[in-house]
DNA sequence: CAGTAATCGAGACGGTACGTCGTGTCTTATA
DNA sequence: TATAAGACACGACGTACCGTCTCGATTACTG
């Protein structure tokens, strides 16, 4: 579970078994509920888009009243950061052997993600919301954009134990790079990312990391 | 002028001298009145952003009855569109002297405009409504985005001309991964970006494309 | 009309022809709104009662938006008093040769209306709202008891002209005698009210108010 | 008590100590529950009015759960007929020597109840909710209403006792007029009962009623 | 220089989603 | 079994914005 509730009770729920008794008090929430929630979401982000999301529609589609909805989720936008976190949370660096081959396959799953339909109804979208909202803003970070800078920084590092690089580098930068780029191609763009242009930009990228380092720069 | 219009008034508003023909009957419509709207859009997009962005207040603010705005553009986002098309149309490279100046200088010019409180409220948003709507991403694209791609191939002919570089060069990704790392530094994490990063960046991106081109690749 | 209108526009619509002009400005308000809203809710007071009475019901009944009631009335009392209103405004003292005769007839009407099943619903259910709501109260007395006094006096006056009374009484007990006694009868206990109730109720009332003036004691 | 239960359990509790069979099973029922809840319900009648009057707020402030409420009492209404019912229990005929300061006095309490903020807002709106709801109105009447009558039947009997009256008279007429009168002038008219009022109104009342039975009819 | 045809301001209109609130039921752990 | 606590399904509320409409009042070209 991704852990983005912001009252007590979700956050601490059948974890704290010293609590002195007061901790379970009146009906427990529905775990199933949650799930049902999430999955509607995703299902009519995917069909109606962002705009076209109604709080009521989901609640319908998973089962549940409005209210409960509200219960747990302030509004539409900390609901689908909830779950788009879910779906971004599968992400995992490739071991194909080489840095380059391990680059391709992770910026690969990335480029899938991105081409999700309930991906391109949200994430700018939620991108777009979280400009007023700090709070929100936290949110897609926390749980959606910054969890994906460990796949830059393992893949560095089984480069380094491969002995293809060495040293530290600049993860913010390439993520920044990697993640934007795409993200301009297929979400703003609205263009497919093919095998090709996939290859080029590894390519541009990788040569511009490593020739940034041989020049002692960081 | 943008061009922006759907009916056929406007396009030819004052314009050609040519055809009286039966074109102009009627009250003509008020040039000034358009320039209100454009500007009182980008004034409240900074001061509430977009989700509070409302036509009537624009319209009220601009001194104009909302059917006049409605008369002019189909709505909130065909509005924007020709708003932020204003901002962007002035972008121009700059001449510093070698390829890697140039870029600098450019690059720091997009920086400006995407850390304009008008444009958080506004790039991410239309983007985000573009998804679903083919002709607002038309529009989005034709007026906004794509124009400035001839920036990246103005500075590489410009290098060309000084003997930097030779040949051609991949545009599209070029131009993907300058507006989307920068998209994405600013607009998506909401982080400002300073002059050493913006050094580091431009450094990778041109070390990656020389190279890019050593390797024999487009 | 019965004008309880509480913005400008509605009470001096059409009225001042004298304005500078400045008076007609927008769209005019739908006169026919007006008539289908007010029957619409006194069909559904009769149908469904006070407490199932649905300000969306009575838009969708009328063939009105929600929007458009609630621009005209603040909220389901109010509408409610008016459309209670139009019923009550047609009560009139008949003429049938002596006071007993009159009354009989008169408070006759009175009972035909409280018996009405929209009358059941919403008397009671208005007076009990305007127990905390002081404007409210004014409303209903200004447009649905207080104007009924009227009978009251009038039976007097023409009383008077015949001969059958002279001087003053006191119309404010009388009234209440009259409108407390039916209520209480008809809205409270839920009892009808048959002719043998109906003559010995007035004769009691009467005799009671001209013993009293024999007593000399207002 | 007053004994609106509709399990078996609440009237039997606590009262017959004869039978101790298979009645008392599990926990019994607190009996200061009952107390602190009815008088809750009337504070907050007296607070909050009928509309805003909560039956969540009610529970709270008798300090016991929701569930406890619902299982005594199967609405707002039936809660309030019994918080009424107690206050209306203990009217009385006071003695004080002739027929009419009998009725005087005795009308007077019920003047001073009518004039109770509580009264105010549960008496009208409990015969309002009573419209469409048949075991309400049998509640109401049967707890609030019709025990007032023998008011009515032992003034007379004991006028009667003391020759100024002889014979039966229209109980059920005269009943309506007291109340209904009443409850005209105080809780749907909203104002005050003085002494003058009063005074003539037990004149006009009294006057008829014996003119009434001189001309022989009832 | 009157007629015609479009625009303009104002604001009412039919819709739709919102987020909140109250109801009465339910599901827990505890007494 | 009753209790306190509180989650739950349901449904109405009153508000806000949307995009359309209907007015009377301007403005220009046109015939």
């Amino acid at each position: 579970m991704s852990g983005s509730g912001d009252d007590g009770q979700r956050a601490t729920d059948g974890r704290t078994a010293a609590g002195p008794g007061l901790r379970t008090r009146g009906r427990p929430r529905s775990a199933e509920a949650d799930t049902a929630i999430l999955t509607a979401t995703r299902t009519l982000l995917a069909e109606r888009g962002w705009a076209d999301l109604t709080i009521a529609e989901v609640a319908a589609r998973a089962g549940v009243a409005k209210t409960t909805l509200y219960r747990r989720w302030p509004g539409k936008a900390d609901l689908v950061v909830d779950a788009m976190a879910e779906l971004f949370s599968h992400l995992e660096v490739v071991d194909r052997g080489s840095m380059f081959q391990d680059a391709l396959a992770t910026v690969g799953q990335y480029v899938t993600l991105l081409q999700l339909p309930e991906t391109q109804a949200a994430l700018l979208a939620l991108a777009s919301e979280a400009d007023r909202d700090a709070s929100l803003r936290a949110k897609v970070r926390g749980q959606v954009i910054d969890p994906q800078r460990r796949l830059v920084y393992e893949a560095w590092e089984r480069a380094c134990a491969r002995g293809e690089v060495e040293g530290e580098t600049d993860v913010d930068l390439i993520f920044d790079m990697i993640c934007g780029t795409l993200v301009h191609r297929i979400l703003i763009k609205g263009e497919p990312v093919d095998e090709a242009y996939l290859t080029r930009f590894v390519s541009v990228l990788l040569a511009g990391v490593a020739q940034l380092r041989m020049s002692g720069g960081i």
